[in-house]
DNA sequence: CCATCGACCCTTTTT
DNA sequence: GGGTCGATGG
């Protein structure tokens, strides 16, 4: 069968129809790579080459999985009972579940989030009393991570050539590695770790994954790492029907070990693969595609590709030299406002940053306008305490193992059993080898413990709730946890705006449980758990939803917006400071720029500071090298703003047009003001462009004190009294 | 045992 | 500026 009329061009048709065979897109921004994938999917199904379900799409985010799921759906109108497309910690997560028991793995064991192997950490550099100004807690995480990314056992744990550090962290990793055994727990890295031991060590289970999975596909590909190539390896390894889809200038998670060199990798063990290229960008003005591309080059390691475009030209990149992030935020904020104003709904609008830090700012500003936003990344909803804690009680019902998920529930809300008594319980599981509840319940039985009298209830309590798991609703059994735990008794009636918050969160928790069992095909709370684990808030974000995106350009990946607003472009933060070491490091800051850019489709809007609070205290940096790497032909500065705006245009730090190929202008604001610290609220004083006003706040800040004047016929301005002569009256 | 306060480290980026 | 952890006193 021949493919139906897909929406395709000829080069993305080509590698729909390639369906045998290892084949490799390799593609720039934009040229439709995704959109082939779920194409080739779907043709797959279509000409009968394979049942749905035999086909495996592994994504990066959930989000995109489900989209792809969505659109494969609405292509080839099957009815989708279990489609494969998913992100490989979710698919490794569900083949260790299934059949992690060939590999000797309890199929009920936790998965620990960042907070919980942090946690982890710290106790087992207490245990171990390390304490150490070059070895902390995060840094001994950060290797391991690494070491199990590419597939390193403790034992086989080296840093380079210091083994002093090297077998230190061979020792903690080998102890953390332990801890989640009688933890009955994995970290995120476990998933695909142990996925792949599990294919390797049990060959029945590999070959049943090779036959149940003919096809197997990977959208981008430049961001997976050794232990991730490896299962997909196997997986196809004898019927070599794998498709890889990719674009090195994207590649931007190396950091958390993603390997580009799976590119090479791949043509080496499938060196009879055909390579595809798509060359035509359909998401981009001429304009912005010139922008990326121009900047794309200063990379000194990366494969030369074609990208081409038949979209107009489109404006002018817009660049703002803000004077300090008040100010950044409030031009981008007036921008959007504009283009609000000519038609652009808002959720045209993506407004995107390298630190999480550096959003709180467009956020209370958006608040302020009164326009609607969704923020990602961050803080989740599934990491605030009230939530955590409750997702502790049910832990403890799945997980008898989880100690961590024990002592969270016992403290919350605190019921007398303190730390000494879980750690006497600690020790007798050691001593008995028991899984920690079960531990707890031996103790509280054994009148050898006095402490027994205090834990008995709450041990008792549990049990009752678990005998009734099967018979009762998930949200059911949290809102018995809910009443009977007294969780929101010291919140109830409270009048902390806090304490509502609270109680609304927890409401929230108890319909997205209620949610979850009216949409899944067989609710469990295992399940619920592990959807909760891998959940990232991307993936709740929602394009139509008429509000504006806030995001890091690491969440922006694959995703794209009529208007995008690149901030921060100063050097140390964008490329970040821990990056400037390291040339190759800086390669993939620009890489993120890249993806930033070519997120937009219509409007592109940078921006910088002069000055920045970080910390608390003020930065000044200069704009980022990255600007310099832009074609200045197309650059456009915004002109010297006039008053009019609440927060004002300090004149000093008026926006220049971008200068090319030299380095950033000396910064030219004078020091002859006053430094503030001298005026004091209600003061009359005399501006020398605004005239006569009178200063309403006067926020001392560290290094340069900002006064918020009040001038007549013009309203409130920033001032910085460093840097202007304001006279008092 | 637990609530509160202060010291300290922190910030890249996330599945 | 803020969140986490440990010391301290109730
Ligand atoms: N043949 C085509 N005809 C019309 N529109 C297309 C075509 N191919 C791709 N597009 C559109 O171009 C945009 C980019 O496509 P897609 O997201 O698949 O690209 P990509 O290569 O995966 O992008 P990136 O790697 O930058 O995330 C989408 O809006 C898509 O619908």
């Amino acid at each position: 069968m021949e493919t139906p009329d897909y929406p395709l061009n000829p080069q993305q048709l080509e590698a729909v129809k390639q369906t045998e065979g290892p084949l490799m897109i390799f593609a720039g921004a934009g040229s439709g790579k995704t959109r082939t994938l779920t194409y080739r999917f779907a043709h797959i199904i279509q000409s009968k080459r394979a049942h749905p379900t035999e086909i495996l799409a592994v994504t990066f985010t959930n989000k995109a999985a489900r989209e792809m799921r969505e659109r494969i759906v609405s292509i080839t109108r099957i009815r989708a009972r279990r489609l494969f497309v998913s992100t490989f910690h979710a698919f490794c997560l569900w083949m260790l579940r299934s059949y992690g028991d060939k590999g000797g793995i309890d199929p009920k064991f936790s998965i620990l989030d960042d907070g919980d192997t942090k946690r982890l950490m710290n106790t087992i550099f207490k245990e171990m009393s390390i304490n150490s100004r070059f070895l902390t807690p995060r840094r001994a995480l950060w290797e391991i991570q690494h070491a199990k990314a590419h597939g390193i056992p403790p034992e086989n744990y080296t840093y380079g050539s210091y083994d002093l550090i090297g077998k230190r962290i061979s020792e903690i990793y080998e102890a953390y590695e332990r801890h989640l055994k009688t933890l009955n727990a994995m970290d995120f890295s476990d998933l695909l770790l142990n996925a792949y031991r599990l294919l390797m060590h049990s060959p029945g289970t590999l070959a049943h994954f090779r036959q149940a999975f003919r096809y197997v596909m990977v959208d981008e590909y430049q961001d997976t790492n050794f232990i991730q190539y490896q299962i997909i390896k196997q997986l196809a390894w004898e019927h070599r029907n794998l498709c890889v889809v990719g674009d090195d200038d994207q590649s931007i998670y190396s950091w958390r070990g993603a390997n580009k060199e799976n590119i090479r990798l791949f043509h080496e063990d499938f060196p009879e693969a055909t390579v595809i290229k798509l060359e035509q960008n359909y998401r981009s003005t001429k304009t912005i595609l010139h922008c990326a591309s121009h900047l794309i080059r200063h990379n000194s390691t990366r494969t030369e590709k074609t990208l081409w475009t038949e979209n107009d030209t489109g404006d002018p990149v817009v660049l703002y030299e803000a004077g300090d992030e008040e100010d950044e935020a409030r031009w981008v904020i007036e921008k959007i406002q504009d283009l609000s104003a000519s038609g652009f709904p808002w959720h045209s609008f993506a407004v995107f940053y390298r630190t999480n830090a550096q959003s709180r700012v467009f956020e209370e500003r958006l608040i302020r306008s009164g326009i609607p936003y969704q923020i990602f990344g961050g803080f989740k909803f599934y990491d605030r305490k009230e939530i955590k804690d409750l997702l502790a009680y049910l832990k403890c019902l799945v997980n008898p193992g989880d100690e961590l998920a024990v002592r969270r529930a016992v403290a919350a809300p605190s019921r007398g059993i303190g730390k000494g008594t879980l750690d006497q319980i600690k020790t007798f599981s050691i001593t008995h080898n028991l899984p920690f509840l079960e531990a707890m319940g031996k103790i509280s039985e054994d009148p050898a413990f006095k402490m027994r009298k205090r834990v008995r209830p709450f041990y008792d309590w549990l049990m009752e709730i678990r005998s009734l798991t099967a018979e009762m609703e998930i949200s059911e059994i949290l809102e018995k946890i809910v009443k009977e735990s007294g969780y929101l008794t010291p919140y109830e009636g409270s009048s902390d705006p806090r304490a509502q918050s609270i109680i609304e969160n927890v409401q929230e928790l108890i319909s997205a449980v209620a949610n979850y069992e009216e949409e899944a095909d067989s609710p469990s709370l295992e399940e619920f758990l592990d959807l909760v684990s891998l959940m990232t808030d991307t993936d709740t974000l929602n394009e139509t939803s008429g509000k504006v995106t806030l995001m890091t350009l690491h969440s922006a990946k694959g995703l794209e917006f009529p208007v995008v607003f690149i901030t921060g472009l100063e050097e140390g933060l964008f490329p970040h400071e821990r990056s400037l070491v390291d040339e190759g490091k800086v390669d993939e800051e620009r890489r993120l720029f890249y993806v930033g850019i070519t997120r937009s489709q219509k409007r592109l809007f940078l921006s910088f500071c002069r000055e920045r609070y970080q910390y608390g205290r003020a930065s000044f940096r200069p704009r980022s090298r990255f600007l310099r790497e832009l074609p200045e032909d197309i650059l456009q500065g915004t002109p010297k703003r006039k008053s009019a705006s609440l927060h004002g245009s300090h004149s000093p730090f008026a926006s220049t047009k971008l200068s090319t190929g030299a380095t950033a202008p000396p910064n030219t604001r004078s020091e002859a003001g006053n430094n503030g610290n001298d005026f004091k609220v209600g003061e009359q004083v005399i501006h020398p462009v605004f005239g006569r006003g009178i200063i309403k706040v006067r926020e001392l800040g560290n290094t340069h004190p900002k006064l918020l004047i009040h001038f007549e016929g013009i309203g409130l301005k920033l001032i910085y009294p460093k840097f202007v002569e304001l006279t008092r009256i």
